[in-house]
RNA sequence: CGGGCCGUAGCGCAGCCUGGUAGCGCGCUUGCUUGGGGUGCAAGAGGUCGCGAGUUCGAAUCUCGCCGGCCCGACCA
């Protein structure tokens, strides 16, 4: 295509509201242009790096056998109340009313209509396993949409069910999907880490995400180089670091210490000149058991953050929230900050397994201004102890010690064993090969398309602006000739274009009637792999090749040039 | 939803405190110039100052209300 004649429009400015390096980079380099908040029109160079995103998705997708549908986007009320999520996906599901006052809304994914085919359709086990996927818009009203493309309310996702008759079938579904999401990132040119993940409001027995590493990102995640271990912050398991000083080896009862207005662990921790380490932290928590609640203590090693995710599974309970402290009060007789175990009998005491093995420790007194010392779980309190901790930067490996990194990322993509969750709720069943009627087994599989465009901005880019990788670049190579008015070089340029075009490569022509430097600087911007200059060794037979990725510059002869940049790309 | 910031030309901003002529840079148009890293010169086009009400002889500027956007926290591809 000819540069000149598209729309390609450039920012030499930054745009004031795009704070992360794929916002502020896709505006510049006019991929996208904002309509509203978390919503965004995709231009000419957006569409032709999702286009191609969509292509290697389609062909590792097929490779799996998995079969291209394209779903409602807007669907009626019932399929989603009689799965429960009508209630259950509250706020952020998009509502409308038809003129005869019906209720529908905007898928925001679809387990439910997926299901509702296959119930309609699927009869027997021979007929499994099958796999279904689409890739289609979808409609979420986020509370806070940000950061460009991370967050929108209108995105487009990949999505894919499978059907199997049982848990090895859908080990095997799951299996290939996780092989297929790897060979679909690498095509893409993306970094990227498969990390265990909390299924939680999924359901289901299994889940993984697969990871950028980038700043922009919004998720923890912890990796162990050495073992390969990866993991969610969610759910990561670690082994905590040592208490920095040892604890009074004598057997010790509890002393009430003094210590007025001192009610943190930070200021209790300094006022005693003990490190956080060696003291509990007590955590009252109201835990919502699906409509009943109970208060909870929470103990954990001073320097320690509670788990959401692993103390939900722990007790059991849907969610739970801090105790206010009128309820604290009446619970312990005293106020947060001087709250311990020791005495407490009216509520289940939950402790780290960090606690586990340890002595003489410093709790609140639960008398205001006064804490405990030589607290030792186990003789002073009984406590059921579990991990409900979050990984600490320091902590290592579980089972061998090797150093652990936690990482900013930002999700891509999240497989899930589903289980039985949508076929006993909306009665999925088929007869197995003893003519039994058996609840079908499902897994769901989701690929954010424009995510992975973000990653790879956010994974490659510089002062000029993007480098994006080959595949889903939105040409692969440009010709520019540095003087378009230079008869030769503007013929050498075409023909340079016209051969690559005759060998299938992606290729731009730059002939535009503008600087030299103009053109450079757009085409490091809009991030094009390759930059074949045509300028003043031409009389030479020589033209310069530039890779965008760390500027590279060759020299190459002009009648080869187009063979060399084919075989570059293969 | 809670907290913070911001709406003035396509983009980036000044003007607002102290009310009276709407301004700068980039981009855009035309002509010339230049031709290896956003070239230079000249002449232009482009604005109901987010919307509405109020105060005032007079509002971009002061007051109130609304709408929209961005960022930080609770939610997820």
């Amino acid at each position: 295509m000819f540069w000149s004649q598209l729309f390609i429009p450039t920012l030499r400015e930054v745009p004031a509201d795009a704070e992360v390096a794929s916002h502020r980079l896709l505006l510049r380099a006019g991929y996208i242009r904002p309509m509203g908040a978390g919503i965004y029109n995709y231009l000419f160079l957006a569409q032709r790096s999702i286009t191609k995103i969509q292509r290697i998705i389609r062909e590792e997708m097929e490779a799996i056998g998995a079969q291209e549908f394209l779903l409602a986007a807007l669907n009626p009320a019932e399929i989603w109340q009689e799965s429960g999520r009508w209630t259950g996906m509250g706020q952020n599901m998009f509502r409308l009313k038809d003129r005869f006052n019906r209720d529908l809304c905007l898928g925001m994914t679809h387990e439910e209509v997926m299901t509702s085919i296959a119930r309609g359709e699927l009869r027997s086990y021979k007929q499994l396993p099958q796999i279904w996927y689409q890739i289609q818009t979808k409609f979420r009203d986020e509370p806070r949409p940000k950061s460009g493309l991370l967050r929108v309310r209108q995105f487009l996702m990949k999505d894919s069910y499978s059907f199997d008759i049982d848990a090895p079938g859908l080990d095997v579904s799951y299996e290939k999907h996780r092989q297929a999401y790897c060979k679909i990132f690498e095509r893409c040119g993306i970094e990227y880490v498969v990390v265990d993940a909390d299924s939680g409001a999924m359901g289901g027995s299994a889940s993984q995400e697969f990871m950028v590493a980038t700043d922009a990102g919004e998720d923890l995640v912890v990796v162990c180089k050495q073992t390969g271990y990866a993991a969610n912050l969610e759910k990561a398991v670690s082994r905590p670091v040592p208490p920095t000083i040892p604890d009074p080896a004598e057997a010790l009862d509890p002393v009430e210490i003094h210590t007025p207005n001192q009610k943190s662990i930070d200021e209790v921790a300094a006022f005693l000149k003990l490190p956080t380490t060696s003291l509990i932290k007590s955590f009252v928590v109201i835990a919502d058991f699906g409509g009943k609640t109970k208060p909870i203590l929470a103990l954990l090693r001073g320097n320690h953050q509670l788990s959401e995710t692993k103390f939900n599974a722990v007790v059991g309970c849907k969610e739970f929230r801090a105790a206010h402290p009128e309820e604290i009060r009446d619970l312990f007789g005293a106020d947060p900050g001087s709250l311990g175990p020791v005495g407490v009998t009216n509520m289940p005491i939950y402790a780290d397994s960090a606690l586990e093995g340890r002595q003489n420790m410093v709790a609140g007194a639960n008398k205001d201004d006064y804490h405990l010392g030589n607290v030792t779980p186990g003789e002073d309190f009984k406590a059921t102890y579990a991990d409900i901790r979050q990984v600490e930067a320091g902590d290592t490996e579980i089972n061998t010690g090797a150093p652990l990194e936690i990482l900013k990322t930002m999700e891509i993509g999240h497989i899930f064993k589903l289980g039985y969750k949508y076929s006993k709720a909306m009665g999925l069943d088929v007869l197995d090969e003893n003519g039994k009627e058996v609840k079908v087994i499902m897994g769901s599989y989701g690929i954010g398309v424009e995510r992975v465009l973000c990653g790879a901005v956010e994974l490659y880019n510089d002062a000029d602006g993007i480098s994006m990788p080959a595949s889903i670049a939105p040409f692969e190579a440009v010709v520019t000739p540095v003087n378009i008015s230079d008869a030769a070089q503007k013929q050498a340029a075409q023909d340079v274009y016209t051969q690559l075009k005759g060998l299938g490569v992606d290729v731009l022509f730059d002939d535009r009637d503008e600087r030299p430097g103009v053109k450079f600087k757009d085409a490091e911007l809009i991030g094009i792999p390759w930059r074949i200059t045509i300028g003043k060794k031409l009389a030479q037979g020589i033209v310069e090749v530039v890779e965008r990725r760390g500027k590279v510059m060759s020299e190459v002869p002009l009648a080869e040039v187009a063979a060399w940049i084919k075989s570059k790309l293969s």
